[in-house]
DNA sequence: CCTATTTAGTACGAAATCGAACTATAATAT
DNA sequence: ATATTATAGTTCGATTTCGTACTAAATAGG
């Protein structure tokens, strides 16, 4: 494979990437609806897919966001009561992000309001390839992601 | 295959193409620098990977954005003259967007730059593997994009 | 025709995102 | 210990994104 080739395959995917990131982010906007931001809704899934208790600058970190764009986001969510922010006992400089339950709650609606939209697409969407292509992903996100923490 | 089970892998597969969107796209601002933004770039991208000559209209809702938005980056290419806006012959309400020779060389050099992320992760991504998820992105992407077309 | 409705684009204000400067605390060096 | 440097978070202003209202032109119905 010349460097050209791997350049092309790799453009192309990305391409790809964000236009399904495009689509499928209007859907989840759509069921969120006014309230909250796709950016939002991410950082509360965040706190459930991988741990919540984390800082604010381990979040923005992990989201690839500066940290005032994080810090934004926060503030709305605690707005609404769907985490909490408490002091750090082991920095005082920083604060700890704690998912409520009412944030559960959310979140678990969110996802179940989005089963409508798989069931109309569940007779197009091929659901073997794409649980094939999920580890291809996994590792392309993995070695993006370890690249950028060589800095 | 259950409806559940379908879910858990549509959402496990959006989760990972919005994280592989941030990382890619993180890697694409930082050669675009300061100048432009990925939404002007993906723009520029889409007047030479599908057709130039289209309305703004048709940009907005192929990028499924706002058509308030796709003004708004139109007028930035326009001002770097990367773009051209002419008026339409057809349609006496709208424009035509068509990419300048400068527009041109400017994405084929951004592309270019990007020559050396991908040199430097070669030895870790599988083009092979990516090569065969791209068609199962190609297809997710075709049925949302159907999908939001039937409204 | 002529009117009513729809459509493309713009103007404007609100919200989100971001970078630079600042404050407070922690870590490091001497 | 004390001074220096680094880090976490906030404040503030600029850019981007977006929804609503508006203007001009095309389309549809009578």
């Amino acid at each position: 494979m010349t460097p050209d080739q791997a350049l092309g395959i790799a453009f192309s995917f990305f391409n790809e990437v964000g236009i399904v990131n495009q689509l499928s982010s209007a859907l989840l906007q759509k069921r969120l609806g006014n309230g909250f931001t796709v950016a939002q809704f991410s950082v509360l899934n965040h706190l459930i897919r991988v741990k919540d208790g984390q800082t604010p600058m381990a979040l923005a970190s992990a989201f690839q966001v500066p940290k005032t764009s994080m810090t934004h986001s926060l503030t709305k969510l605690e707005q609404n009561k769907l985490i909490e922010l408490r002091s750090n006992p082991k920095d005082g400089r920083s604060k700890c992000v704690w998912i409520t339950e009412a944030g559960k709650n959310y979140r678990e609606t969110t996802i179940a309001s989005l089963s409508g939209d798989i069931a109309r697409l569940s007779d197009k969407l091929d659901f073997d390839a794409i649980q094939q292509a999920l580890p291809v992903l996994q590792q392309v996100r993995q070695i993006l992601d370890e690249d950028r923490n060589e800095d």
